[in-house]
DNA sequence: CCGGACTAATTGTGATCACAGTTTTACGGC
DNA sequence: GCCGTAAAACTGTGATCACAATTAGTCCGG
C-alpha cells in the first residue's frame, strides 16, 4: 500500500476516481450512507487516501455529509435539485460546444465519431455502463476543445451531481429509454464550423435527457 | 488543540473560512505558494485540519495544486480566466437575484439596506477589507433568498476564484475605483417585487466591477 | 413475543510519525 | 569572488493511533 513514489498519480486520485465513476454509474445509489473505512475496505486502501477523496467529493456536492451527526451518504434525487442542474447545464455545456466548434479539425471529429459509434452499440447491447462512460467521453471530448478550463471544470462537476439521476432512468424506462440523441446532429455542425449549430445540437441533447430524468424522478422521489 | 466535541463547527472548517477570508480579501496573493505547514503554523493548529481545508479548496479551484510538484499555490490572474469566471457570474448571479425578487419581504429589504449602508461607509473610508466582506455579504444575503441551493454553491465557488482578481483593482486603481454599485438600484427593484428589474441591476453591478478588474489585469499580468 | 437498557462496533476528526521527493542553503574548490 | 555540489530544511502523501460520539446489536425482564 505504500506508495512506489516517482510515479504518476497519487493514490488518494485513483480513489477519487474510484468513487466518481461508482457515483456517475450509480453502482451507489442515492441516499445511501457510506464510510470512510467501509470505501477503503471496499478499495483496498487505507482510510487516509480515501479521506482526501471524499474531501473533495463533498466540495463539488457529489457526496453530502450529514451537519448533525457528520457521516457521509450519496445526496438524494430531488426535483427542486435536478430543476437546477439542469440549468446550469443547459447554458455552460451549449456554450462549451459552440466554443469547440471555433476550434474544430478533422481529428476531434474522427474521435467523436469514433465515440459516438460506442456510444451507439452500448445503447444497442442495452449495456448502461457502458453508454455511460461513452456518453460522457463524447461530451468531454468536445468540451475539451473548447479552451475554456474553467467552464469545463464547471461541467464537470455537474455531470457528476447528474451522474446519480442518469442511473435512476434506466433502472425506470430501461436502456433504450435515452436511445435519441443529437451527437450526429451535433458532429455535422462541427464539421461545417456552425457554432451556434453545435449549440442548439446540445442543448438539444441535454433538454431531451434532463426530460427523461425529470420524469422518472417525479414518478417517484 | 483537541477539539472539545458535541461542538458545533469542526476544526477544519474554521481553517476553510479563514483560508477563504484570507483568498477572497486578497490577503495571500495570487501566484503565491503555500504549504500545508505553514498553513498550520500560521492558523496555530496542526496540519491534518489545514491539510482537509486546503483538499476542499483545491476542489473548489481557490487554491492550485502543482501537477509535477505538488506543490500549492494560489492560483494566477489571467484575462482569460477572468473571463470565464465573468461570463458564469453574469449567468448565475442575475439569475439568482430573479429568483429571490419572488421571494422577498420587508425583513430582507432592511437587511439589505444596512448591509448596503455598511458597503458605503466602507467605501468613505477606503477600508478595503470592510468593503469587500460586506459587499460580499450584500450579494450573498440577497441569493440566500432565492432557494436555490446549487445555483447559490456555483455563485459561491465563483466568488472564491474571483476574489484574489478583486484585491488587485484596489491595489491598482484604488479603494474608489469601485465606488459606483448598483445595489440601490437592485433594491428598489426588489421593493417592487419586479424580478426581471432586480436581474438587469445585478448584472450591471457584476459588469461594471468585472470590467474594471478586465482593465487592471490587462494592465499588467 | 415484545420492548428497553447496556454493551459492542462503527463513525468522523485530529495528532503524530515515516518517507521520499524537491527546494533552499551553505560550504568548499578553483 | 563565483560556480557547482553536498547537506539540511521543507514539501505532500500515506499509515496508524486515540478519542468521543453515534449507531447497531444483544440480552434480559416482562
Amino acid at each position: 500500500m505504500r506508495k512506489p513514489l516517482a510515479d504518476q498519480t497519487a493514490v488518494h486520485d485513483q480513489v477519487y476516481e474510484a468513487i466518481r465513476q461508482a457515483l456517475i454509474t450509480g453502482r451507489i445509489a442515492p441516499g445511501k450512507g457510506v464510510s470512510l473505512r467501509s470505501l477503503a475496505a471496499e478499495l483496498n486502501v487505507s482510510p487516509m487516501p480515501v479521506r482526501d477523496a471524499v474531501r473533495r467529493l463533498v466540495a463539488e456536492r457529489a457526496l453530502a455529509i450529514n451537519p448533525v451527526n457528520k457521516r457521509l451518504s450519496v445526496p438524494s434525487l430531488t426535483a427542486d435539485r435536478l430543476e437546477q442542474l439542469s440549468l446550469a447545464r443547459l447554458w455552460v455545456e451549449p456554450e462549451l460546444a459552440a466554443r469547440a466548434a471555433k476550434n474544430t479539425d478533422t481529428g476531434l471529429i474522427r474521435q467523436l465519431q469514433a465515440i459516438d459509434a460506442d456510444v451507439d452499440e452500448a445503447l444497442r447491447l442495452g449495456d448502461v455502463d457502458r453508454y455511460m462512460t461513452a456518453n460522457h467521453a463524447f461530451h468531454f471530448a468536445l468540451y475539451e476543445r473548447a479552451g475554456a478550463e474553467v467552464l469545463k471544470a464547471m461541467a464537470g462537476g455537474l455531470w457528476l451531481q447528474v451522474g446519480p439521476f442518469m442511473r435512476v432512468v434506466f433502472g425506470r424506462v430501461g436502456a433504450d429509454g435515452l436511445v435519441a440523441d443529437r451527437h450526429a446532429e451535433a458532429i455535422t455542425a462541427l464539421k461545417a464550423g456552425d457554432a451556434d449549430g453545435a449549440r442548439r445540437a446540445i442543448a438539444a441533447d441535454l433538454s431531451e435527457g434532463m426530460d427523461k430524468m425529470r420524469a422518472a424522478v417525479e414518478a417517484s422521489p
